[in-house]
DNA sequence: CCAACGATGGTCT
DNA sequence: GACCATCGTTGGC
């Protein structure tokens, strides 16, 4: 089965809209250890206006410099001193606004995110934003890349097996956001609604 | 199963 | 000096 990158096209749609077309995409990164890849299952919207959530609410900064860049590259930041955040940049070049990655389900190279993770279950190894960028080896070194070629892509939907089909609108669940202090109640978190691999309902 | 909580460090005011 | 887009553990059912 090919794999195809997403286009440059496809990173530009309206920040909420992405969020959603993502899912059931495949997000890949190789490292010297090797490949790991995985379904997205889960993602949230991080708006460029009337967003108080978002980190390019109050204007461009050393650390979200890249939200303002060009939409499909990556967003890549530290989160309570311990965890990294993967996030995709969206919408047209400058606004500051990006898509974060919230779980996915366990593809390709699992033994590998089962080191990384010290979890042998599956539904363990990706199920929450922090989690999966452990379980991929993603790292500083990976932000402010294009998801177009280099160490982290994006494959579209029919990249692997049938199985893994696009989901359809209606199983799509959209709900508030999770872990803010402000702009959580926005309906931006979007996720599959059969899959056993996200953070939580 | 689930709610509560502490760890931990960069970023911004 | 306050504020976090989290996670794993702990202790109670």
């Amino acid at each position: 089965m090919p794999r195809k990158v997403l286009s440059k096209q496809f990173y530009q749609k309206e920040t909420a809209e992405l969020a959603r077309a993502l899912l059931g995409t495949f997000l890949c990164c190789s490292t010297k250890q090797g490949e790991a890849i995985g379904r997205i299952v889960e993602t949230e919207a991080y708006l460029y206006q009337g967003d108080p959530g978002c980190h390019a609410h109050r204007g461009k900064t050393k650390r979200n410099a890249p939200m303002f860049g060009t939409p499909g590259r990556s967003y890549v930041y530290l989160c309570y001193g311990m965890y990294q955040l993967f996030n995709v940049v969206s919408d047209k070049s400058g606004r500051g606004a990006a898509v974060l990655i919230r779980a996915l389900e366990p593809v390709s190279g699992i033994e590998l995110m089962q080191q990384r993770r010290g979890k042998t279950r599956l539904t363990e190894l990706c199920s929450g934003p922090g989690k999966l960028v452990m379980a991929l080896g993603i790292d500083q070194q990976h932000n402010d890349i294009c998801l177009r070629e280099g160490a982290v892509k994006i494959y579209d939907h029919q990249s692997f097996a049938k199985s893994f089909a696009r989901p359809r609108a209606e199983h799509i669940i959209t709900t508030p956001r999770i872990g803010l202090s402000s702009g959580a109640e926005l309906p931006l978190r979007f996720y599959i609604r059969d899959s056993k691999f996200i953070s939580r309902k």
